[in-house]
DNA sequence: GCCGTTTTCGGCCCGACTGTTTTCAGTCG
């Protein structure tokens, strides 16, 4: 079992636990040993065997006991007993809107609701409404719930969020009314995938009512799911939730904090409000702690603060950029001044696999590297596949060579620019670990990018020596796309990523940060522990296009999340550094 | 269930909105 495995029955328990009515306390504790389980950069057996497990924030005696027994034997008594006691179907239940632990106790409890599709029959029944505490709008809102979960179903990939939130943020500018506004939540902070869209508006009181009328009847929106003097929620077409926030100018610094998250920092930063300087944190600003009847909402808080700046410094902290706000050790480094000087878009200089009409790409080899040089890159590579990936027409022997001349020929062309196009290729590992190409042939490249394509279901242990074997090739410059997991998709392949960063850093290998979309691979907690043993990243596009280029951004997002900086990154040498850091 | 220069008990972040109530519980972020 590994520590994802453990993380998810970790995370069910504080589900189940929280089922039964259990102390609300214990059951975040359960969440929050998930979360950590999750989020460990290093191998969960080690940790065990050398008894570290309780070194971890929030991880006692009892919850490393547990850990231990489900880690060691793939069993775990308190879970069984517990998921045994409870039907299934409540689970899924849970992930309706609106529609929490309380109320599905309650309509398990008189009506034996154990399962979404029950639970439809009993509100068309209207067996749901005659409830106690439930009511007509109550259960229409579960059977609408119902449909939506069915329709849309998870998370959305970044992209998509970040598309659909750019006319509403530019709406809400351009709203006179309105005096600063941005994007809050999961969007702001980068995460690979995006639950919901905040966005959040500073304005006057008496424009508050006019901006949110315009925002709940904006073109696109399938459906209003709350509307307040200060709040409203509305469902975009195409399922993704959004929610505006309108407070006044003096509060915006606090709540684009709060609404930019995550949870888990929020709560960080209030008991550091609170152990610090005895004061209560919200939204609108600190106030003096037990003093509800006067909040920092009706007298304005205690301390002012006009950006997010101001505010970490009230906090006695250094400013701390959205992408790291995770409760993962930024508070910590931010109190010490150790935060590093991440990474910026502006910081790449060019990027390493791309793929052209030679193989599966849809441009010729020469519109990408004006593409790129359009977009002020100093060089470009192009990756293009080997001879086993007949489907995406992989290159022979013969056609590297004639891709190689034309590379040759473009290169007289683009020096003139200063720009110059890396001759690469990404190479099959191979079920045994070999490569795709042999030595004579793959030493004609500038560089190699080793990829895994097929075989998806070996067993962890196999792939990861197979990636491992692969990365101990002479010839193999990085590893691409390293779990070749497509978020949201059923693809990929289960790898023991700490034995493979163990390995990049042994034989001086790179590992990709894949930033296109649909392929954001290795987890970035991951990066801070690579980070540490001096592994360095490639931020790549995988671009297929002349649009895929753009997806450098997103790679960014990650590269800043995993606490990266330039020295980590090698997109942020120059040309020269490039060749000379390939040069072999 | 965790945690502790107030360390073995008693805390644990806080507010808006909704629908059901007639003062509040549940849910969400």
């Amino acid at each position: 079992m590994d520590k994802k495995e453990v993380a998810a029955v970790f995370e069910e328990i504080g589900a189940l636990l929280e089922l039964k009515g259990d102390n609300p306390f214990r059951v975040r504790a359960y969440y929050n040993a998930a979360r950590m389980v999750d989020g460990l950069p290093e191998d969960l057996g080690t940790l065990i065997k050398e008894e570290r497990l309780t070194d971890i924030k929030g991880i006692g005696k009892d919850l490393a006991a547990k850990i231990t027994e489900l880690y060691t034997t793939n069993k775990l008594g308190f879970y069984e007993e517990l998921r045994s006691s409870m039907p299934q179907g409540l689970l899924e239940m849970l992930k309706i809107p609106g529609f929490g632990p309380k109320r599905a106790k309650v309509v398990y409890d008189k009506l034996k609701v154990d399962s979404v599709d029950k639970l439809e029959a009993a509100c068309k029944a209207g067996k749901i409404a005659a409830l106690d505490g439930f009511g007509e709008k109550s259960q229409q809102k579960i059977l609408e719930g119902i449909a939506l979960v069915r329709q849309f179903s998870g998370r959305h990939l970044y992209d998509k969020a970040y598309a659909a939130a750019q006319p509403i943020i530019e709406a809400l500018r351009s709203h006179e009314g309105v005096i600063r506004c941005s994007i809050g939540g999961s969007l702001r902070r980068c995460r690979e995938t995006i639950g919901d869209i905040d966005f959040l508006v500073s304005a006057k009181p008496k424009d508050a009512a006019a901006i949110i009328e315009d925002f709940t009847e904006r073109p696109g929106i399938l459906s209003v799911t709350a509307k307040g003097e200060t709040k409203a929620s509305v469902v975009l077409r195409g399922g993704i939730q959004a929610d505006l926030r309108v407070v006044t100018d003096d509060q915006y610094a606090f709540a684009l904090n709060y609404f930019t998250g995550s949870k888990e920092h929020n709560i960080a930063l209030r008991a550091r409000a609170l152990k610090l300087k005895n004061l209560s944190l919200n939204e609108y600003g600190f106030s003096p702690a037990g003093e509800k009847e006067k909040s920092a909402k009706e007298l304005g808080s205690s301390i002012k603060c006009k950006t997010e700046e101001d505010f970490y410094k009230a906090l006695e902290l250094d400013y701390v950029q959205p992408e790291l706000r995770e409760d993962m050790g930024e508070i910590e480094a931010a109190e010490e001044g150790k935060l590093p000087k991440l990474v910026e878009l502006s910081n790449l200089r060019g990027t390493f696999h791309c793929h052209s009409t030679w193989s599966d790409g849809i441009e010729s080899v020469e519109a990408m590297a004006q593409a790129a040089l359009d977009l002020g890159l100093e060089y470009l590579g192009i990756a293009d596949h080997s001879k086993s990936e007949h489907q995406a027409n992989g290159l022979d022997e013969k056609r590297v060579r004639l891709q190689a001349a034309e590379v040759k020929k473009l290169n007289v062309k683009f020096a003139k620019e200063g720009f110059r196009i890396f001759f690469g290729t990404e190479c099959d590992i191979l079920a045994d670990g070999s490569l795709d190409f042999d030595d004579k042939t793959l030493a004609l490249f500038d560089y190699v990018v080793a990829s895994v394509h097929q075989g998806f279901t070996m067993n962890t242990e196999k792939m990861t020596k197979r990636i491992c074997k692969a990365l101990a090739h002479p010839l193999v410059t990085m590893l691409g796309h390293p779990t070749g997991r497509l978020l949201l998709e059923r693809e990929g392949y289960a790898v023991n990523m700490p034995q493979v960063i163990a390995a990049a850093a042994k034989h001086n290998k790179i590992i990709e940060i894949n930033a296109h979309p649909y392929r954001l691979d290795m987890d970035w907690r991951l990066w801070k522990h690579a980070k540490e043993l001096g592994v360095k990243c490639a931020i790549n596009p995988d671009a297929h296009n002349i649009p895929d280029l753009q997806f450098l951004g997103v790679g960014i997002g990650i590269a800043r999340k995993g606490w990266l900086t330039k020295a980590d990154v090698i997109n942020c040498l120059t040309l020269k550094g490039v060749e000379k850091a390939l040069r072999r």
